[in-house]
DNA sequence: CGATTATCTGAATCTAAAG
DNA sequence: CCTTTAGATTCAGATAATC
């Protein structure tokens, strides 16, 4: 992480790591240091609308949010609350920091608007569709079993964002990860209940949520933001997954509980997810030549019964009436505007064809690069 | 539908119903008479911003939405026309008629906003999760798997919307109806082609979905409006469950394309019958990390005094000098080219070694999946 | 002809590093 | 900034081709 500071775009102010700051997220997020922070999760005040109680079938009352700081005016106090906290955490951002804002239709289309207008570039809308939902008790429309994550970039010129693209692959099973992601509620022991039972937070997330978020776009060591902490989800799956935190709650009890929750915390040991190593160096297809693991005037072929090519001394190679590197000429004999030539062609041995990729993976561990 | 009249806002116009009206959606909803409209379906332009070509791994180009159609200038733009033409729906609709629109992340928010902006009142918003959605061929984000519905009446102060609830609760083994629905694309028979073989229409929408969409909010007789006909799904369902449709297109050869194809739609005698629903849904392993049922650090074994591997954060696994996903670290330390990771990994329990299939079983029940 | 394999395609804001 | 080059990157389902 010794590059934080070159990507700060102003001057840097002593970090405030693995705190909650107690008070409203504009005024805090000025107290941030301008591109410090990796990552931000977002969960603000939903802007629900309710009116009236709501009762189940059984007479029971809904406990729904009703908290004052859920009460906005009209939409456009709504937006100008937005768009206030989206700049201030813009400006906390690294450049190539990403944000992840969770949202119901009641408010993440005003979001995704004020986020597009303050200029994140959005990567992905993300579904987290629940296993386990409030039904809709009065059969007037559809259960609501879903809500929406924006996932956006800061600065939408920058595309070296962390994307944990392998180790997400691996999760699940090998194949890409999908923009629906399909998870139980908050409940059970996991809920913060308060010594009367109750539950201490409206809309605490489960940390299942959070703890993928952070596999996906975050790495160990990198400074988490969240503007609206709550009870500290947020913070709690940070500090297992080795990431800092930097929480912001207006309400001192929350954030008292929080903090006592995240203590609780043990970090993980093992925090390696698939490709953590960090890109490896490349090398070049003349180290290999240069190091005798293939030699010159050695006969290379494209896959079975493909063309076949013949190594020089400079590490180019020649077939037929092509020369070039080795990605120029696999491209060149393919017909096609470019070729991965570590993957195309291959050196006969005793036990069949050998890509050459994995004559260069045996190079690179012996080199240790 | 002899309460037609008492609904309508203003003077009734001589209805345009069944027809295709050739021209921009904004001048031909003024033809529309308003107070007319039960359900409108709107599929518009996403702005998607498209740049430069995108090409699979294997270097076929993407063929990607470019028509002129979905361009526009700025968001200011897109803003416009999307407020100009939600004020013309909004007319041509009754008072306690709703508003369909489907989107993605790159139009979805700016309409979600618009709408609430021009007093439509948002009933819901589903989610349409695709069985088989493009691929994100170069892994910088996550598979872009679902697009997004807005359900929402015209004017606020109106319960009496249609929402056949009980019918769509019979329709899901008799629980009611979620937000998620999963459907597949539009492809196969289905997709209309000319007779060069190539896709008639870009963004054709499969039937399933309008079938859905108008079996949930509309009732035989009703008039459905869609302002961006396109090839006529709108018109095609709707004529199929008994319903009256009026349809906007600009480009004549699509309107030609989408009355031919309406014409040749038998009307269902029995307006009740619904079709299947799809298979169970796949769990990752990742998932049962994220759900505790399996830690990182905990030890795997393969089979009884197999090679042992270590669990990670992100549901990947290593063995010795092998990490990854269970089936390819499992097929690793066997030198095998695959193998079922689930079968052949196991947790020690008290009981003895359980497999990792046990484990996703009871996860499976519990979710209810 | 049936079974298996190869090919094609879908609303896509889709690279990174060196020079 | 721009240009060039290296080389990394795909899932489901329908259809076509081959055995």
């Amino acid at each position: 992480m010794s590059d934080h500071r070159a990507e700060t775009r102003g001057a840097s102010r002593p970090p405030l790591l693995d705190q909650v700051l107690v008070g409203d997220a504009l005024s805090a997020l000025g107290r941030i240091a301008p591109g410090s922070v990796d990552v931000a999760f977002a969960d603000p005040p939903y802007n629900l609308q309710l009116s009236d109680a709501l009762y189940r079938p059984n007479q029971t009352k809904v406990d729904g949010v009703s908290a004052e700081w859920d009460r906005f005016a009209d939409f456009a106090a709504y937006d100008q609350f937005t768009r206030a906290w989206l700049a201030g955490v813009r400006r906390a951002l690294k450049p190539n920091g990403t944000l992840w804002v969770i949202g119901s239709y009641h408010n993440i289309f005003r979001v995704g608007t004020a986020m597009q207008d303050e200029g994140f570039w959005i990567l992905n809308d993300v579904v987290w569709v629940k296993t386990n939902p409030m039904p809709n008790f009065r059969g007037r429309r559809f259960t609501n079993a879903h809500e929406t994550l924006i996932w956006a970039v800061a600065d939408a010129s920058r595309t070296d964002y962390t994307f944990n693209y392998k180790s997400l692959k691996a999760f699940n099973d090998d194949l890409q990860h999908r923009s629906d992601w399909l998870l139980p509620i908050c409940t059970g022991q996991e809920r913060l209940r308060g010594d009367d039972g109750v539950k201490a937070h409206p809309t605490q997330k489960p940390e299942a949520l959070l703890n993928r978020i952070l596999l996906a776009s975050s790495k160990p060591g990198d400074v988490v933001l969240d503007p609206f902490f709550g009870t500290g989800t947020t913070g709690a799956v940070a500090r297992r997954l080795g990431r800092h935190f930097v929480g912001i709650e207006r309400d001192p009890a929350y954030a008292e509980l929080a903090q006592r929750r995240i203590a609780r915390i043990v970090p993980h040991e093992d925090l390696d997810q698939v490709g953590a190593e960090g890109k490896p160096k490349r090398i070049p297809f003349g180290l290999l030549v240069e190091a005798g693991r293939v030699a010159p005037g050695d006969e290379l072929v494209g896959g079975r019964n493909g063309p076949r090519a013949r190594v020089r001394v400079d590490g180019s190679i020649r077939s037929g009436d092509y020369e070039g590197s080795i990605h120029k000429v696999g491209a060149a004999v393919r017909n096609l505007s470019s070729c991965n030539g570590w993957t195309y062609w291959h050196v006969e041995a005793d036990t069949g064809l050998v890509p050459l990729d994995v004559l260069r993976t045996e190079l690179r561990r012996e080199l240790r690069l």
